[in-house]
DNA sequence: AAATAAGTTGACACCTGTGTCAGCTTATAT
DNA sequence: ATATAAGCTGACACAGGTGTCAACTTATTT
């Protein structure tokens, strides 16, 4: 609905040695109100979320926000549109120069890494597309699709060659995406299953070793 | 916060035969804002949704809606509370009475049967989960707890008489939630994923089979 | 130092949402 | 038929949300 209204600001070179930060006041700004809407987004939906609160959340009053995004959808869609990087990098390695063993090991060890260090991008993505994916592209949605296809036939090579059971590809994928996903989008039921206050790195590695170990045994010839 | 102040309706008995269904105006209302406050719930979230979306949902005007329910928070707390039979319904299954593999499959294919006949649910308790768990009462959040410590000596037991390779119990129970919400959380990603328009029985019949499958075979010795 | 562009802000107009209430209609009991 | 309770509804007061704007301040260029 919005038109992507970017505001050209003149860049220019300071003459002394430019120090450091406080240059690109817009970039600085831009990236606050990011980093701050993501979280809340993650938390309460689009709709549960008010330019107030990511004003506030940034530090800025309500009316400089507007100075940045000219809708609140703008805000939201520029997260959304950045989301598909993790999801790409761990893919990544489903690749036919790795063996089977390693492909999939370094598959869930790099998603549950990615949901680690990125618990907020995470559960956004996941609220994205829990709430329908209404706010993906679909540019987005075809390039994810075939990003999955070309995994997909991967996997079905491996099969064809003997290297894993024959069992269907696509569902293999869905039940790493889902398996890997649920430590940090089920934090609460995920803590009171672990009986610890907080995820820590260890409950990550034990979920990586568990879910590759279980899978690899479960697909390996 | 409000106070569950339930309307006592007089109950009266008709002097002939009951005829089926406009009896009880009242438990038929609330019902209905039941089910049609779900589905909203579940695609947007609590903030997302306003009490005149559920009113015309329903069919009803707004100001019937509050002759019902006090508050918002009352018609989704009265959902949210119904939530944990699924989950339950399900867990039973892995009991010492059933063999690893009954148990396994039996619930594989509960939780996935769940989440095809119940998609609203499922996609509601998840939101909920996602969103923090807020509304979840301690009492439910205990009780949750003690079903899957139960689950998870079963699962120890099998792992010390040797039916079952040893893994962390825990992670393995979550991998199963995980893997088996994937399906209708993700619902987008997974008709693209599986090239359809919309989610078939065959589909969750091909999850439960690839998931139980490789589980069975990934922790059986 | 003067001019210009970038950034900031309080206030405004407007809309949508919540919860309440008095008074209405319909059903049930006597 | 009349009384009483259950159910329904339009209108209201209030809180909070969105997006805009003119005027102000700060930075950068010349």
């Amino acid at each position: 609905m919005g038109e992507g209204s970017e505001k050209a600001p003149a860049k220019t070179r300071r003459g002394r040695g430019a120090e450091a930060g406080d240059e690109r006041i817009r970039e600085r700004n831009t990236r606050a109100i990011l980093r701050a809407s993501a979280e809340l987004f993650a938390e309460k939906g689009y709709e549960g979320v008010s330019m107030l609160q990511i004003a506030k959340a940034t530090g800025l009053p309500r009316a400089n926000v507007y100075y940045y995004f000219d809708t609140k959808e703008d805000i939201y869609r520029a997260l959304i549109s950045e989301l598909i990087h993790g999801w790409e990098l761990a893919l990544r390695h489903i690749s036919p120069e790795n063996s089977p063993e390693q492909a999939l090991t370094a598959y869930v060890h790099a998603k549950l890494d990615y949901a680690r260090l990125h618990p907020i991008q995470s559960r956004l993505f996941a609220s994205e597309i829990l709430g329908g994916a209404k706010f993906l592209t679909r540019r987005d949605r075809d390039y994810m699709h075939a990003l999955t296809r070309e995994r997909v036939l991967v996997l079905e090579q491996w099969m064809a060659e003997g290297h894993i059971r024959k069992v269907d590809a696509r569902h293999l994928l869905m039940l790493l995406w889902g398996a890997t996903q649920f430590l940090s989008l089920s934090e609460p039921l995920a803590c009171d299953t672990l009986e610890t206050g907080t995820l820590r790195p260890a409950d990550f590695d034990a979920a990586a070793r568990t879910i590759s170990g279980i899978v690899l045994s479960g697909v390996l010839l």
